[in-house]
DNA sequence: GTCTATACTTGGATAGAC
DNA sequence: GTCTATCCAAGTATAGAC
């Protein structure tokens, strides 16, 4: 039994080694420029060897992926079960903190998420497809606890305020505003009524 | 000067032609997978025929990408041409609605931009950079039109409405809900005020 | 000035040894 | 589970035709 644990978290340890490398690389030079020789070489093992971890450069991609959606989930939830007293506009501003801080400051595993998308007709593609919705829920739970004005389209909503925070990795820099700064903005934005009816 | 006048015309279809097919390859496959023989073929030449035009795939991307972004940029520009009485709401509108019509229902030339973006650190980025930030700026005019509380942070307006805008291309699928009907509502959605107090 | 033919080089992928 | 050797597809360069 210890020998099964053993051996599973080498196994373990050798993939995360070759996903944070690929994550790196996928980021710093981009998906078609990083070669999987390259990507050999920083995680310690020669080209080949790769391939008995993933049956191929795109597949390693759909892994990197995964595992990055599955550490801003991650992420997401832990400040959400930190903030479970308050108001559901804080609980959402929580979340949208907690989005937007992983995204913009999370490692090259989080980064590689948003910059390098495998296909839409990739075979593999569906289990990415099943963790966007399970995320995305998330939100849709959150907004569905306001006390919006009747008729407000929570779909458009949800659509909006996600796309807005996730499109923000193309502007964003390190240094100007703080991602906190940035999403408690964005969800004043949406309180507020910016048609004066001048 | 007739000549002269022929030869650039061809010259200049025979890039649009290399233009449309490498977009499309690259809408179609994704940047990695397209090859420069297979563009080459759609294009009716052979692979090492590109390079007389393009000194590089990466360089043949960021003209794709250049070449989108204009087409973008011309069609909002020639929408709000023909709404110049009305008010600064509906201009914005006229805006965003271009703006997702021919983002989401444009051609390859068009899908092409938000599918395979250059990356960062490529030395012809720098005109990508001036053009978006032209095209932002026909935006930010639009937002200084409107009157707005005080205070509000036009800014933060602005890469939250074009971030949800231009994060459509993910999600979006022909034949639900029209590009026009969503632009309206985003601006709706900003006009109202979400909090209700309650 | 534009394109073809062809060769060079890199890089994704595989097979079999250890 | 990893390495070595190898194959072949694909990016790129270039010489020369027209």
């Amino acid at each position: 039994m210890c020998a099964v644990k053993a051996v599973k978290r080498r196994q373990t340890n050798r993939r995360e080694i070759l996903l944070e490398a690929a994550a790196r690389r996928f980021v710093e030079d981009g998906y078609a420029a990083a070669s999987m020789r390259d990507i050999a070489g920083d995680a310690g093992m020669q080209p080949g060897s790769i391939y008995y971890h993933f049956p191929s450069k795109e597949e390693l991609l759909v892994a990197v992926h995964e595992d990055g959606m599955r550490l801003i989930a991650e992420a997401v939830t832990a400040a959400l079960a930190r903030v479970d007293g308050k108001t559901p506009w804080d609980r959402l501003e929580t979340a949208c903190i907690a989005h937007l801080s992983v995204l913009l400051t999370g490692g090259d595993r989080i980064k590689a998420v948003m910059r390098n998308v495998p296909l839409e007709n990739h075979p593999s593609r569906s289990n990415i497809t099943k963790m966007r919705d399970e995320y995305e829920a998330i939100f849709a739970r959150l907004l569905g606890d306001l006390a919006l004005p009747k008729g407000t389209d929570l779909h458009t909503l949800r659509l909006m305020l996600l796309g807005a925070m996730n499109w923000s990795f193309t502007w964003y820099r390190a240094g100007a505003e703080s991602p906190e700064r940035i999403a408690r903005k964005f969800i004043v934005m949406l309180r507020t009524q910016l048609d004066t009816g001048a």
